[in-house]
RNA sequence: CGGGGCGUAGCGCAGUCCGGUAGCGCACCUGGUUUGGGACCAGGUGGUCGCAGGUUCGAAUCCUGUCACCCCGACCA
């Protein structure tokens, strides 16, 4: 795929690059002086707390509230739950002393080999047993539940390799963290959970998602069942958006989490979990952008209109700031966010290359002529169409063109992702339509040794199994035994 | 952690093979003209060439070590 942004000096040779160079240039975020972390720039940050508000604002509609847990977990928790030390223990950032000294030889600091501590402590890779750990004296009885709680915070994972957004050593998540009276309930909840992110995905992202349930390679350490809503990127690689994870009661039995139930008998309370991180951002990215640099989906859109007057002098400043002051009060008035950008340091045509770079949903430019004229010009983001409209009725125009917008990037991204999507019956067909990127739907066996072969042979991994959509039975592709439906393949961030 | 690449001004790069006083474009500063798609002219500021050793009269350039970043794997949200 031969992808080129505008304006960048260096040509980009792949999809990674292009990503990571529009990332930058857009000026959401850089690379920080430690090792695989990122620097989340000021209006990288703003689209992240935009995400933030809504999705907080949904999570709370279904009765959850937010609590923090601390950083840091003692080392003998993350070995109480015996699968999920397999998943996690590997790669994370331990803390072995508490105190540093002026260097005996004088270069800076060292560490103090006296104030070693006595049991390490764990920079959270993710928080359950901490949570756990702690609710275990919140739960006492059936009354106590359920118990719905979500968590804004950062965690850390040693990553071998890292990419901005995607995968960083260090990213802010929410994790909410449940806890049920009955199996049932506890799953209901995670279905919920997996629902709100693929309306929030669909809805405000602009981001199409396949819902799925994950196979056993592909689950969470220590889950018995994981969701997931998948997203397929523009060069056709899938990226996991967000998951929610039964955990049944392993993590209640670990951590000794009981109940007493309406019969007077102690019971183990049921259990979830579910997050999204900062990723998101980096599947908005590389869902909508283009050449020109980032598109933002309106409902996202930190600034979704900005308007840029074309001047000659001051005289005809005032003149046009008089005719765009009550526009952007009448778009304020509406809840439309807008920039009047009346710099004089800046060019009209930089302005425009640079909000177009920065994904602003609409740009009107008015200028002397159009005064005369009574009309404005409107560009919107993600066609780069410019139309003269009459100033009379703007208002209303821009704001049904936001939604216009909205609406139009998802049906662009749902139909790039059909067209990448196919069906193939043999795993010789497979091997070929794998090497082409984008979703494979084909009849799999449900065994581990199948998938990991076909890992093993051709790079791609079982993306989940969807919940919706064709569930005819047949024959899987790699060994023939009888499939229950066919799955979506393919290679993955 | 394995393979490849790269490190020279705030950013992007040339110079390295073949050692001889540090270059270009953008940005920045000053002045002027400009302003409907990333302005132009003139002048100017800014770099112990990633770091540490070594060879040499002399090192961005050669040698040794080391660190960082990027890409491809393994791992993962």
């Amino acid at each position: 795929m031969a992808i080129e942004l505008k304006g960048l000096t260096k040509r980009s040779e792949n999809y990674s690059q292009w990503y990571n160079e529009l990332v930058v240039k857009a000026d959401l975020a850089e690379s920080s002086a430690v090792r695989g972390c990122m620097v989340i720039k000021p209006y990288g940050y703003a689209i992240w707390e935009k995400m933030q508000q809504q999705l907080d604002k949904m999570f709370k509609e279904t009765g959850v509230q937010n609590a923090y847990f601390p950083l840091l977990i003692p080392k003998s928790f993350l070995c109480r739950e015996a699968e999920h030390v397999e998943g996690f223990a590997k790669e994370c950032a331990v803390v072995t002393h508490y105190r540093l000294k002026n260097d005996p030889n004088g270069n800076g600091v060292v560490v103090d080999p006296d104030a070693r501590l006595e049991e390490e402590l764990i920079v959270r890779p993710t928080s359950e047993t901490i949570i756990w750990g702690t609710y275990k004296n919140w739960i006492h009885s059936y009354r106590d539940l359920p118990l719905l709680i979500n968590q804004w915070a950062n965690v850390m994972r040693w990553e071998m390799r890292t990419r901005l957004f995607l995968r960083t050593a260090e990213f802010l998540w929410q994790e909410g963290h449940c806890a049920h009276e009955t199996a049932e309930e506890s799953e209901q909840r995670t279905v919920l959970m997996i629902n709100t992110y693929a309306d929030f995905a669909e809805k405000y992202m602009a981001m199409p998602v396949i819902k799925g349930v994950k196979s056993a390679n592909e689950r969470f350490a220590g889950a018995l069942n994981t969701y997931t809503i998948e997203a397929m990127m523009q060069d056709g690689k899938a990226l996991q958006a967000g998951t929610s994870h039964n955990l049944g009661q392993n993590f209640a039995k670990a951590f000794d989490v009981t109940f007493v139930n309406k019969e007077n008998k102690p019971e183990y309370v049921w259990a979830n979990s579910w997050g999204v991180s900062t990723r998101l951002m980096g599947a908005l990215i590389m869902t909508h952008s283009d050449d020109n640099g980032l598109v933002l989906p309106p409902h996202l859109a930190p600034i979704q209109v900005v308007i840029v007057p074309i001047y000659k002098n001051a005289d005809q400043l005032a003149e046009i700031s008089k005719t765009v002051n009550p526009i952007v009060e009448e778009l304020t008035r509406l809840g439309i966010s807008v920039k009047y950008d009346d710099s004089e340091n800046k060019r009209p045509g930089f302005k425009f290359a640079d909000y177009e770079l920065k994904g602003i949903p609409v740009r009107l430019a008015i200028g002397a002529r159009d005064i005369e004229n009574g009309t404005i010009e409107v560009m919107r983001r993600d066609t780069l169409e410019k139309q003269v409209e009459p100033l009379q009725g703007i208002v209303p125009f821009v704001a049904s063109l936001l939604e216009e917008i909205q609406e139009n990037i998802y049906q662009k991204a749902l139909k790039q992702r059909e067209s990448m999507t196919r069906t193939v019956e043999t795993y010789d067909e497979f091997k070929v339509e794998i090497e082409k990127g984008g979703f494979i739907l084909a009849h799999w066996d449900g065994t581990p040794e199948t998938e990991d072969k076909i890992k093993e042979e051709t790079k791609a991994t079982i993306r989940c199994i969807p919940l919706d959509g064709d569930t005819t039975p047949g024959k899987c592709m790699v060994t023939g035994r009888p499939s229950a439906r066919r799955v979506i393949f393919a290679r993955n961030y």
